[in-house]
DNA sequence: TTAGTTTGTAACAAAAATGTAACATTTAAA
DNA sequence: TTTAAATGTTACATTTTTGTTACAAACTAA
């Protein structure tokens, strides 16, 4: 992933839900919470994908988005609308004013996700990838691969969920402690010294010959990619 | 740090106290002295978080945040309770009531800061920035790196506290036994004479060629940067 | 100035953190 | 079931960090 999206949202909770989840999922995410803002804004920000609230302090989404459509340096911006309306006729015009797709209030993350990868991967295939990359190194959630230096690495599952999490926030210092918490099944409780042995692992199997290390040791503290 | 935090308090002088120094470490604070009035402007307010005094004079710390929990427009904002009941059962009830973290009361500032930060963290990564910064120095606590004048330098784990310590107000000088307290673990029984060491250590290590000397001595008080 | 106090510095030993290999146990696959 | 892979744990070597001491230097007050 590494699109750009671009929310306008008056309810500080879901904007903080939903920035949190895409960043966390590598997109770069901005926000406005009125109508108004949310046009200027976005237009500087030039996202790749606007989710767009229905009901808004000033302009509704129905009306941004037809300004949307008019606007011809933004007009191909793809849309997803949200809000709290079910019925059916309001589905209708919201996707009549020229909205990709709908979500309705209260969703679930992965439901929204999937539809911002499904409207992406139309409008715009290369901002969707579930690859994470960092330098030389890739890896292919989907197909559960891993490369480095465009050479397939074999990991096995733990050392695979253990670069996952690196490689999300890369250059991040992770303590044990917070390595554990999201790499390890919950409530599992192993030695923090297991996590030493992974990560020994996980080194030997990605480093090549004349490639820099890519596991910092910080002591007293982790572990990050560098 | 940028974020706005919400104190629900009915003691002065911890209002005081704590609206001081989130103040001074780049917060935004707003305040309240009970739990009804507390309820209504955290709304206007809009907080990234709130601290939370277990007992108030009319609603207890824990329905108002069942109260939070069951509110739509801020039923994600996190919790922090300051109390000053310690025993076990009632971090239970605390926490299952729905708080992010529990405090005992007395607490010291540093360790508030830092669950402030780590609950921001999680729940709202884009309301903390990490770098410290003092003139050509700069300390980004994610990556655990310090920079003088752009290059990298090396610093052992207490050079880091320390550094880290004295960038959140540089200038301010600190008696070693305040240094002590903030930087050296809980209870840890060390020397006076070993900050002198390891504030060698720190100046040894931050100093550069033809850049002046950046830690002050100030004579039977303490140190400061300068 | 001098005596007394405070601080800077280097050296050293002790403690802590980490890397590594080996081994035992669990899990998954054939 | 048998075999291989994956995992957790332990033990030990190595490196880094830390606290302390001893002495030199700097400062202060009389």
């Amino acid at each position: 992933m590494n699109g750009k999206i671009f929310i306008i949202e008056d309810e500080p909770s879901i904007i903080q839900l939903v920035q949190h989840n895409l960043e966390k999922n590598g997109f770069i995410v901005s926000s406005s919470v009125n109508g108004n803002d949310g046009l200027k804004e976005l237009k500087k920000f030039q996202p790749d994908l606007l989710l767009l609230d229905w009901m808004l302090p000033d302009l509704s989404g129905i009306e941004i988005c037809k300004n949307i459509r008019k606007d011809n340096s933004i007009k191909n911006l793809p849309v997803i609308m949200l809000t709290a309306k079910g019925e059916e006729e309001d589905k209708i015009k919201g996707l009549d004013s020229g909205v990709d797709d709908y979500l309705t209030k209260p969703f679930s993350f992965n439901e929204l996700m999937a539809r911002i990868k499904a409207v992406l991967r139309r409008s715009n295939p290369n901002t969707v990838s579930d690859n994470l990359e960092f330098e030389d190194l890739v890896l292919d959630r989907i197909e559960k691969r891993v490369y480095r230096d465009k050479k397939e690495i074999q990991l096995g599952p733990t050392e695979f969920r253990l670069l996952e999490f690196f490689l999300v926030n890369p250059k991040r210092v992770y303590s044990r402690d917070q390595i554990l918490e999201n790499v390890w099944p919950n409530n599992i409780n192993v030695e923090s010294r297991t996590i030493d042995v992974h990560i020994r692992r996980l080194r030997k199997s990605i480093n090549i010959q004349n490639k820099k290390e890519l596991i910092r040791t910080v002591r007293s503290s982790g572990y990050s990619l560098i």
